[in-house]
Formats: C-alpha cells, sequence, structure tokens
DNA sequence: ACGCTATTACGAATACTATCGTACTATATC
DNA sequence: GATATAGTACGATAGTATTCGTAATAGCGT
C-alpha cells in the first residue's frame, strides 16, 4: 500500500485545488482567471502560492513548455477524507451520525439524493 | 434574532473549545491537563490562547476567584453549521449528500444510528 | 506573619500564511 | 532583429498563530 502522507493544504490551497480536481490541470493563469470572480489578489499571488504547492508536494508540474502546467498531486477523495475525519472527531465527538443528521437537515437535498442516500443505507443493512 | 457574528478560531482554539462545550466549564488548569494527554506544550501556552479566545469573545470567564473559570460563548452548533457549510462548499462542490454517502460508508455507525437517520429521512419525505 | 505554590498577565520570539513588487526571460509580433 | 507581452523566480513585508519565559500576586499551610 501506498504511504499516503497527508500534506495539510491551507485555505488558499485548498481554493486552488478546488480548481485543479474539476479541471484534471490547469495553468496559473487559468486558475487566476477563476479565483478573480470573487476574491481579489493579484497574479503573482497566485503564482507564488502554486509554487509553493508545488514545493509542498501538493501539485505536480510540466515545465516542458514556458508555461507549466499544473496537476493537483493530492486526491481530492484524501483531503475530503481527511478533514472529515477530523471534523468528526473536534465538532461531533467522533459520532459521525449525529452530523450525518445535521447535514440532511440543514442543506437542501433532492430527492433523488434521498433516494441515493436510502439505497445505500439498505446495502449497508444487508452485512 | 440576535445577530449570529461567527468569530473563527484557529485550530488550537478548536481544540479548547471542544474541552469546554463537553465539560460546560472549565479551569485553564482542567483543560491544559486535558490537552496534555496528546500534545505537548507548556501550561503558559494554553493560558495565553485562553486569554485571547476571551478578547475575541470566543469564551467568557467568571473572575471572582483568583482561579478564573471559563466558559465557551460560542455554541457548538453555530461552530458545526458554518465548517460545515465551508466544507460541503470547498470540497464537496456544494453536494451535500456526497459529503453523507462518504461518511457513512467509512465511518461505522451502530444500527441504533442507522435507524435514526432512516427515520430522521421519512420525516422529511412527508413534507 | 512567612514562605511556597499555583495562577494570571504580558511581552517577546518564532513560525506560518498571504500578498505583492521587481527582475529576469522566453515567445510572439511587427 | 527589435520590441512588447506574458510568464516564472524570488525576496520582502505584513498579518496572524503559536509558543514560552519572566514577573507579579493571591491564597494556602504551617
Amino acid at each position: 500500500m501506498a504511504k499516503e502522507t497527508f500534506i495539510k493544504p491551507t485555505e488558499s490551497e485548498l481554493e486552488i485545488l478546488q480548481v485543479l480536481w474539476q479541471k484534471k490541470q490547469a495553468t496559473v493563469r487559468e486558475i487566476h482567471t477563476i479565483l478573480e470572480q470573487y476574491k481579489t489578489a493579484g497574479y503573482t499571488t497566485t503564482l507564488k502560492l502554486m509554487q509553493i504547492m508545488y514545493e509542498k508536494g501538493l501539485v505536480q508540474r510540466d515545465e516542458t513548455n514556458r508555461t507549466h502546467i499544473y496537476k493537483a498531486l493530492l486526491p481530492q477523495y484524501v483531503a475530503q477524507k481527511h478533514l472529515l475525519h477530523k471534523m468528526i472527531h473536534s465538532l461531533y465527538e467522533g459520532n459521525a451520525s449525529s452530523m450525518v443528521l445535521q447535514v440532511l437537515g440543514e442543506h437542501s437535498t433532492t430527492p433523488e439524493e434521498i433516494a441515493e442516500i436510502e439505497t445505500f443505507i439498505q446495502k449497508m443493512k444487508q452485512k
């Protein structure tokens, strides 16, 4: 099994990863253009962050061309898993189901999603 | 309705709040003794953090006695709500149900908890 | 009353994060 | 080929978080 060392992304780094997870890969310019829509920061700020992320091993980059192309190295599900664990532990005393109840209560879910959750529960119960 | 200004606790502050939420109230010494069990930090570090939290309005304290008694001012459910929102947005693209599925899949839940979730879903569907 | 201990207050050092300006350089355009 | 443009590299700065040492002091035990 691969050693899965979790490098904790900062808040800003997470914003960048989010874009990378959706687009699979992107240049600094592309990321910056997207981030700019809801936050104000100069281009070199985004660049610097991505360079730091590269040093940390959060992303990889293709340097064959002048304009580097970045990809996330930290898979989204790994980040989800770790932060979920931490949140359940630090805010729900380890009680996962109380978190689920709160999510269901406060966040709108479509009937399809509810159905999906029900199906999942049925499958769980069969074991 | 009371204006609910969310003062974002830092990581360390959250650890302290966790203890306060469970014990309802505590002295610095009590908190420190608990935290010490899984992290290394001097007593004055804990003290300082709690003083900062007091200034921020995250906790209140009873100063009538020499040994102050602290209580959380930020309710647990408010912290849960905010961090849940943020997490769903930044890690699940706003899709709450996919988060629920992951929680159910990765965290052990007792049959009772499952039943509770099912009941909740039934109630939701009636509307 | 005296001294010991536990506690608070506070400042300083350190580390981490985010931001930006400037310098340098490859590439495209004329 | 000269010049403008867009990109990278990097250092400096400001803000915030964390840590701890030191000093002052209240209160207890004798």
